[in-house]
RNA sequence: GGCCCGUUCGUCUAUCGGUUAGGACGUCAGGUUUUCAACCUGAAAAGAGGGGUUCAACUCCCCUACGGGCUGCCA
């Protein structure tokens, strides 16, 4: 029986939450839901002069936009500061770590010669064997002791067993000489205490597995299965920067994707289960596994979020796609809807789900339902309205209005007016369409006539046929 | 400089020694059609280069090239 799962993600709060730590919170909370674990949540937040609360806000509030939802408190790194500590002076008092008494100006200076020179910048503490009798009265770190010899394994869920030879590892510095732990000591004291099995993160940290092991080691714990994945690149291949646009997942929302569908693209990229492209959440869990995530970098490819956006936009129930445009429309800041374009909205969206691949797009497309009459077209619309055409929408007007309102009857009273008129259907449903709903892209004719229903339809018919005889 | 990781169609990927190297997005050409979209059919499109190992290599090994990471009293 394996020990429950239990993975999490640490982004420091230095700003927004980057789509590529959205990923990696993504992978450790699939892994986690899928197999019944807990998805915990911790905020590295130990750079005082970088960390922000703003930032916080900005990642707690992207990843529930996103739906990953963690486990428990957010834990924050920099309280738990006591406790990296307690466990350096454990380390010292085990005879596993040492104070170091060489200023920053010694190290500084040796690793310059060093690399002036090119040998091995890795420094190497006088130190480590002194005396403690002869230990100077003055500020120190505390470095943990590396193994002189051997090598160190990584065994890796992604990368595979990646062995560094121990003579690359130096005695890293654990305690600050102000008392403060560093990142590496951090992390490890962290993981073992909030029970994490499971490190899923950006394979940057590859190298630093086998320093944190160390740590694991001297204090005797359990280390943690590592999977370390490689980072998202731009659409040009190159590592992810401002000058490619969208880098928080705040944008991702601003633009319109629904949070189903950016799960399933960042999921689907650098992940792969047969030629299952689109899938649901459940899928998604069901499926997920570490040994099937992809060891090079994926490039990110907006038109095929695109696609798998428009995909999970057709697919969602009506009430719940209603639920998420509307939220969407409120992110913009625009009004409220009212209760009559909540209903048509609804009414509509059989007709709209599958026209979009992003709320824009849909609610584009939604315009008839959204407005009020006079309808005020636009330019291509207006068009559309001439003199012959709008005469033609007042003579098709009575045929309307004896129609008993279904997709059927009213499409087949129009198919016979044409006929009547010699003309091909196609030469009505452009004013047709422009009178209803001021747009030349919009769903059927017929189904928008079905959701205004027949007094708003013909009202608007009327509207545009009196505009244009009355302004001419 | 040292160490580590990576490299299949334009993009995301399948393949886990033997396939006409498969799928998806995109592109192109048709079809459907009531605009937009959706949908259907078809096409073009790939193993970085060089050595090995093997009856057989995209797959295993080595070298090179290119890309990336680590090498802090940053995280």
């Amino acid at each position: 029986m394996h020990s429950p799962v239990v993975t999490r993600f640490a982004p420091s709060p230095t700003g927004y939450l980057h789509i590529g730590g959205a990923r990696t919170a993504l992978f450790n909370w699939l892994y986690a839901r899928g197999r019944g674990g807990k998805f915990l949540l911790r905020i590295e937040d130990t750079d005082r002069a970088r960390s922000t609360p703003e930032a916080t806000a900005a990642i707690l509030k992207g990843l529930t936009w996103l739906g990953l939802d963690w486990d428990g408190d957010v834990i924050s790194q920099f309280e738990r500061a006591p406790r990296h500590a307690d466990v350096a002076h454990d380390l010292l008092a085990k005879g596993k770590a040492y104070k170091c008494f060489a200023t920053q100006e010694e190290i500084q200076t040796f690793r310059g010669t060093a690399e002036a020179e090119k040998r091995s910048t890795l420094y190497r503490s006088p130190w480590r064997d002194a005396d403690p009798a002869t230990h100077p009265d003055a500020p120190h770190v505390i470095r943990i002791k590396a193994p002189l010899g051997g090598e160190t394994v990584i065994r890796d869920r992604v990368q595979g067993d990646v062995v560094i030879r121990n003579d690359q590892l130096d005695d890293m510095v654990m305690l600050r000489s102000d008392g403060t732990p560093v990142y590496m000591l951090a992390v490890v004291v962290d993981d073992h205490d909030m029970g994490v099995t499971h490190v899923i993160r950006g394979d940057d940290h590859l190298n630093n597995a086998a320093r944190q092991m160390m740590i694991y080691q001297a204090m005797d714990w359990d280390v943690p299965v590592w999977a370390h994945i490689p980072l998202i690149h731009g659409p040009d291949g190159k590592k992810l920067s401002k000058r490619h646009g969208a880098l928080g997942v705040e944008e991702y929302q601003a633009m319109g994707y629904p949070a189903a569908g950016m799960r399933n693209y960042l999921t689907r990229l650098g992940w792969s289960h047969g030629d299952d492209e689109i899938f649901t959440d459940a899928e998604a869990q069901a499926w997920f596994d570490l040994d099937a995530i992809g060891r090079a970098p994926a490039r990110l490819d907006f038109k095929k979020l695109d696609h798998v956006s428009g995909q999970h936009i057709a697919r969602m129930a009506d009430a719940a796609l209603l639920h998420e445009t509307v939220a969407y429309l409120d992110s913009t800041g625009a009004p409220a809807l009212t209760v009559l374009q909540t209903d048509r909205l609804l009414a509509a969206m059989p007709n709209l789900k599958d026209r979009a691949r992003t709320f824009p797009e849909l609610l584009e497309k939604a315009h008839f339902a959204l407005i009020g009459r006079p309808v005020g077209p636009d330019d291509k619309a207006r068009e559309l309205l001439d003199d012959v055409s709008c005469r033609i929408l007042l003579e098709l007007t009575p045929q309307l209005q004896n129609a008993t309102w279904s997709r059927q009857d009213i499409e087949a009273a129009t198919a016979q007016f044409a006929e009547d008129r010699g003309m091909k259907f196609a030469r009505l449903a452009g004013p047709l369409r422009a009178a209803l709903a001021g747009r030349t892209a919009t769903p059927s004719v017929f189904d928008m006539m079905l959701v205004l229903g027949r007094d708003e339809t013909l009202a608007r018919l009327g509207d545009a046929a009196e505009n244009r005889t009355g302004g001419a």
